[in-house]
Order: C-alpha cells, then sequence, then structure tokens
DNA sequence: TTGACGCGTCGGATATTTCCGACGTATCAA
DNA sequence: TTGATACGTCGGAAATATCCGACGCGTCAA
C-alpha cells in the first residue's frame, strides 16, 4: 500500500459499500461490521485503507471510533471521467432526460 | 477475474492510461505498448482485463489488432459518484466555474 | 480495582494481481 | 514457400490484497 489511491480504495465492493454507508452518518466500526459478513479486523483493515485514501476521518468518542465520511478525494475520480462524459453523453440522445431528473429533485 | 467489474478495472494506472490514449482513436498493441515501460504481454493482458469490463473493443485488422474504447460502462462509476457529488460539490461554492469552464469550449 | 467492551494491528494463510519469457497461431512481404 | 511480424496465452515468479485469530491498549461500568 505505497500509493493510497482513490482509484484502488474504490476497487473493493466492501469499501465501496462502508463510504454508502456513511453517506447517513458517521458509524462506530463494530455498528459498521455487523452489515458485513466479515469479521471487525477486516473491516477495520479497509477503514485503514479508505483512512490513507482520505475518504474517511475518524473521530474518537470514548472506546469507539466514529468514522466520518470525506467524499472529497472522490472529486479526483469524477474529473478523470470528465475526459470521458463527452464520449458516452454523445448517445444519450439530446431528450433532455438528465435535466428532467435533475428537475425532479 | 471472476468478476469483470469496472471499478477494479480502473485501479490501475497502465489501465487508466490505456484507456486514456484510446480516446484519440483505435490502437495496436504494440503501438499501445511501446509507450509504456511494460512488456507486450503485460500490455496484452491488460487490454483482456479491459476487454472482460467491455471498456475496450478489438477490431482485427490484418495481423494486427486495433483496440477501441467504449466508455460507456464507465457511466456505472459515474452513477455511483452521483450518490456523492452532493457532498463535495457543496464545498465550491456557488462560483458558477463549471458552468464558465463549460461556456469556454 | 476489575472485568467486559471497542478498537488497531500483527503473524500467517490463501487468493489475486502483475509481470515476464517462451511458445503457438495467423498474417504479411518477398 | 519462407522468414519476419503481431498477437494471445500459458507457466511461473514476485508482489499485493484479503481475511482471520490472537494479542495489547485504552475506556467504561460496577
Amino acid at each position: 500500500m505505497l500509493e493510497p489511491d482513490v482509484f484502488s480504495a474504490l476497487a473493493n465492493p466492501v469499501r465501496r459499500e462502508i463510504l454508502m454507508q456513511l453517506r447517513k452518518g458517521p458509524r462506530a466500526v463494530n455498528d459498521l461490521a455487523s452489515g458485513f459478513d466479515l469479521g471487525r479486523p477486516a473491516v477495520s483493515e479497509h477503514l485503514q485503507v479508505l483512512r490513507k485514501a482520505r475518504l474517511v476521518r475518524e473521530e474518537p468518542r470514548g472506546r469507539e471510533r466514529y468514522y466520518h465520511l470525506d467524499p472529497r478525494p472522490l472529486s479526483e475520480v469524477d474529473d478523470w471521467l470528465k475526459a470521458f462524459t463527452h464520449y458516452w453523453k454523445q448517445r444519450l440522445a439530446a431528450l433532455g432526460d438528465v435535466l428532467d431528473e435533475e428537475a425532479r429533485k
């Protein structure tokens, strides 16, 4: 793990799911781990990867550690994808689907 | 490689660079490989991963194989990121930078 | 103070990734 | 046809990823 890059952090489905969970608010490690078919050490090690990629931040609270989402490094992925957006957006025809979906929010 | 998912395909910097190269048009394998500090078999195996993730398509042309970019599976990553976009976009203040950059094209 | 809890991390097992040289196949040029 | 070229893939080496049980440390509740 010499280079804690964001792309590698996202390569694992467990880590992606952890990030999804953390959207709803900070969570303690045991609480997170109970949602997976994994032992606590494994989850703890996934959190270490996410920490090194700066995608999560830890907040000690008594004997627990609450992990917070920090989505900012995801912008690196988003920026990278922008180089390709042009290509696949062409195929969506100018139906305004995207705008409609935005307006519906 | 039981599950050729797009996230894993993007985890490797060589594969990301291959996709970048292919934006400019289809390329033969040796042509691609010459741009990396890697042997041809390695590049060929990276192309296999990209093929299984359906990010590239091969077009035999005589004894060469031209690889074409197919960026459509990238929309899966884009969609996943959308679940987080809201979070980091909040921090970019409403300066309209994005719109300006779009207008400049 | 004591025992239970929450957590990180280590040692080690296993699986996967990444790379290469070697080989076989198909295609080209002469 | 013959030799060179372009490529995929295999066997194996080395590195990395993933997971677990065990251990140690700090914190809490009694």
